[in-house]
DNA sequence: AACTTGACGAGGG
DNA sequence: CCCCTCGCCAAGT
Protein backbone atom coordinates (compact mmCIF):
# COMPACT_ATOMS: atom_id res chain seq x y z
CA UNK A 1 0.00 0.00 0.00
CA UNK A 2 1.62 3.41 1.09
CA UNK A 3 4.68 1.68 2.55
CA UNK A 4 5.12 0.62 -1.32
CA UNK A 5 5.23 4.27 -2.34
CA UNK A 6 7.55 5.18 0.58
CA UNK A 7 10.08 2.39 -0.90
CA UNK A 8 9.68 4.21 -4.63
CA UNK A 9 10.80 7.53 -3.11
CA UNK A 10 14.08 5.74 -1.05
CA UNK A 11 16.03 7.51 -3.45
CA UNK A 12 14.84 11.03 -3.23
CA UNK A 13 14.68 10.70 0.73
CA UNK A 14 18.34 10.11 0.93
CA UNK A 15 19.12 13.42 -0.55
CA UNK A 16 16.50 15.28 1.23
CA UNK A 17 17.91 13.71 4.52
CA UNK A 18 21.16 15.46 3.62
CA UNK A 19 19.30 19.10 2.30
CA UNK A 20 17.48 19.01 5.78
CA UNK A 21 20.80 18.87 7.32
CA UNK A 22 22.58 22.07 5.65
CA UNK A 23 23.19 25.06 8.58
CA UNK A 24 21.71 28.36 8.19
CA UNK A 25 24.52 30.24 5.76
CA UNK A 26 26.11 27.09 3.78
CA UNK A 27 25.47 25.44 0.95
CA UNK A 28 25.62 22.26 -0.73
CA UNK A 29 26.48 21.89 -5.02
CA UNK A 30 24.41 18.87 -6.80
CA UNK A 31 27.48 17.28 -7.41
CA UNK A 32 29.00 17.21 -3.66
CA UNK A 33 25.26 15.77 -2.37
CA UNK A 34 25.83 13.13 -5.29
CA UNK A 35 29.39 12.15 -4.36
CA UNK A 36 28.18 11.34 -0.70
CA UNK A 37 25.47 9.03 -1.97
CA UNK A 38 27.48 6.81 -3.88
CA UNK A 39 26.98 4.95 -6.98
CA UNK A 40 23.76 5.59 -8.76
CA UNK A 41 23.64 8.67 -7.77
CA UNK A 42 24.73 11.93 -9.98
CA UNK A 43 24.66 15.68 -10.16
CA UNK A 44 21.58 15.23 -12.11
CA UNK A 45 19.38 12.76 -10.43
CA UNK A 46 20.00 15.30 -7.29
CA UNK A 47 19.09 17.99 -9.15
CA UNK A 48 15.79 16.15 -10.81
CA UNK A 49 15.25 15.39 -6.80
CA UNK A 50 15.65 18.70 -5.64
CA UNK A 51 12.70 19.73 -7.90
CA UNK A 52 10.46 17.60 -6.18
CA UNK A 53 11.78 18.45 -2.90
CA UNK A 54 9.25 19.64 -0.79
CA UNK A 55 10.05 23.14 -0.20
CA UNK A 56 7.78 23.17 3.31
CA UNK A 57 10.33 21.16 5.00
CA UNK A 58 13.65 20.99 2.67
CA UNK A 59 15.72 23.90 2.30
CA UNK A 60 16.09 23.30 -1.09
CA UNK A 61 17.66 27.03 -1.50
CA UNK A 62 21.03 25.96 0.07
CA UNK A 63 21.56 23.33 -2.58
CA UNK A 64 23.22 25.29 -5.46
CA UNK A 65 25.49 24.28 -8.78
CA UNK A 66 28.80 24.30 -8.54
CA UNK A 67 29.84 27.50 -9.82
CA UNK A 68 28.29 28.76 -6.53
CA UNK A 69 25.31 29.94 -8.63
CA UNK A 70 21.41 29.24 -8.66
CA UNK A 71 19.92 27.11 -11.13
CA UNK A 72 16.80 28.44 -10.62
CA UNK A 73 16.66 31.64 -12.03
CA UNK A 74 14.26 31.46 -14.78
CA UNK A 75 12.16 29.24 -13.21
CA UNK A 76 11.44 30.25 -9.60
CA UNK A 77 7.94 32.53 -9.78
CA UNK A 78 9.85 35.97 -8.29
CA UNK A 79 12.83 35.57 -10.26
CA UNK A 80 16.17 34.71 -8.48
CA UNK A 81 13.99 33.88 -5.49
CA UNK A 82 16.87 31.17 -4.20
CA UNK A 83 19.32 33.68 -4.23
CA UNK A 84 17.07 36.23 -1.98
CA UNK A 85 16.23 33.66 0.84
CA UNK A 86 20.11 32.46 0.71
CA UNK A 87 21.43 36.55 0.96
CA UNK A 88 18.93 36.61 3.84
CA UNK A 89 20.30 33.40 5.34
CA UNK A 90 23.86 35.89 4.99
CA UNK A 91 25.30 34.48 1.99
CA UNK A 92 26.56 37.44 -0.16
CA UNK A 93 26.11 37.15 -3.98
CA UNK A 94 28.07 38.69 -6.58
CA UNK A 95 27.11 41.02 -9.22
CA UNK A 96 26.89 37.49 -11.21
CA UNK A 97 24.89 35.69 -9.13
CA UNK A 98 27.52 33.86 -7.77
CA UNK A 99 28.50 33.48 -4.43
CA UNK A 100 31.92 32.04 -2.82
CA UNK A 101 32.14 28.41 -2.34
CA UNK A 102 34.96 28.42 -0.26
CA UNK A 103 33.26 30.42 2.06
CA UNK A 104 29.75 29.15 1.87
CA UNK A 105 30.20 25.21 0.89
CA UNK A 106 29.44 22.64 3.84
CA UNK A 107 32.05 20.37 3.61
CA UNK A 108 30.70 16.30 3.41
CA UNK A 109 32.56 15.54 6.57
CA UNK A 110 31.03 17.77 8.67
CA UNK A 111 27.53 16.25 7.94
CA UNK A 112 29.17 12.93 8.68
CA UNK A 113 30.04 14.19 12.20
CA UNK A 114 26.99 15.76 12.94
CA UNK A 115 25.08 12.45 12.17
CA UNK A 116 27.28 11.33 14.68
CA UNK A 117 26.32 13.75 17.00
CA UNK A 118 23.03 12.99 16.36
CA UNK A 119 23.69 9.25 17.02
CA UNK A 120 25.39 9.66 20.59
CA UNK A 121 23.65 10.16 23.63
CA UNK A 122 24.38 13.51 24.50
CA UNK A 123 25.93 12.77 27.93
CA UNK A 124 29.34 13.09 26.41
CA UNK A 125 28.60 15.96 24.03
C1' DA B 1 8.57 -0.24 -23.49
C1' DA B 2 11.07 3.71 -25.72
C1' DC B 3 12.03 8.51 -26.02
C1' DT B 4 12.53 12.98 -23.97
C1' DT B 5 13.46 16.12 -20.26
C1' DG B 6 16.06 18.19 -16.60
C1' DA B 7 17.26 22.64 -9.88
C1' DC B 8 24.29 19.30 -13.00
C1' DG B 9 29.44 18.68 -13.81
C1' DA B 10 33.79 18.30 -16.14
C1' DG B 11 36.46 19.15 -20.16
C1' DG B 12 37.66 21.44 -24.49
C1' DG B 13 37.71 25.59 -27.59
C1' DC C 1 35.99 33.95 -18.57
C1' DC C 2 32.05 32.37 -21.68
C1' DC C 3 30.00 28.80 -24.71
C1' DC C 4 29.29 24.19 -26.37
C1' DT C 5 29.28 19.01 -25.95
C1' DC C 6 29.03 14.73 -23.65
C1' DG C 7 27.97 11.73 -19.78
C1' DC C 8 24.84 10.56 -16.17
C1' DC C 9 20.31 8.54 -14.32
C1' DA C 10 15.41 9.02 -12.50
C1' DA C 11 10.64 10.30 -13.89
C1' DG C 12 7.21 11.73 -16.92
C1' DT C 13 4.74 11.05 -21.43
Amino acid sequence: MEDKQVNEQKYRRRVYEIVKKIPVGRVMTYGQIAAILGEGYTPRTVGYVMHAADTENVPWQRVINSQGACSTGRMTVPVNLQQQILEAEGVKFNEKSRCDLKVYQWSAEGFEEKEKEDEQPSLFR
